[in-house]
DNA sequence: GCCAACGTTGGC
DNA sequence: GCCAACGTTGGC
């Protein structure tokens, strides 16, 4: 199995709006960077991710995700009435790609962005990089479990 | 292929 | 709201 942290505006999807919805599972749409969607192509039925909330009071991480259906076409890029919509991605030729997640917990509290930056043992972890603005990347083994070990 | 201009992300 | 850090676009 393989880890991702995903990142989501609260005002636009949060963690609460995924675990409303219907099944708890979402689809991951409007991703629109070739290195993110490449990640969600290597992405597998199974892996887990973090659900991490960005462009808040408190950014950090939240909970806690499951990819339910591996990368297939992201239609809002067909639609003109998206703001996703990109003209450049034919239906025939589609350039963006989704999967569907579905919710599995919060965390019992945030593990915030600058929690995680004060810690050495992250050192190469793509979030905490400078400048790092990836939607979509993946976390390794180890950094998945240091990272859980900090709920408590 | 270079690179300046522009747009976006996202922390603060 | 500011702005640093990127990514993308398009002229040449």
């Amino acid at each position: 199995m393989n880890y991702w942290l995903m990142k989501s505006e609260p005002d636009v999807f949060s963690i609460d709006d995924l675990q409303r919805e219907p099944k708890k599972t979402a689809h991951w749409d409007g991703v629109r960077n070739y290195q993110a969607r490449n990640h969600m192509r290597s992405m597998n039925r199974g892996d887990h991710g973090f659900f991490y909330h960005s462009n808040c009071a408190e950014p950090g991480i939240v909970g806690i995700l499951e990819v339910v259906r591996e990368a297939y076409p992201d239609h809002t890029a067909f639609d003109p009435a998206s703001k996703y919509y990109d003209p450049n991605s034919a239906t025939e030729k589609p350039r963006w790609d989704m999967v569907d997640v579905r919710f599995i917990r919060r965390l019992r509290r945030t593990i915030t962005l600058a929690e995680l930056r004060h810690l050495s043992s992250l050192d190469g972890f793509a979030l905490v990089r400078r400048g790092n603005r990836l939607s979509v990347m993946p976390v390794s083994a180890d950094h998945w479990q240091l990272i859980l070990g900090l709920e408590d």
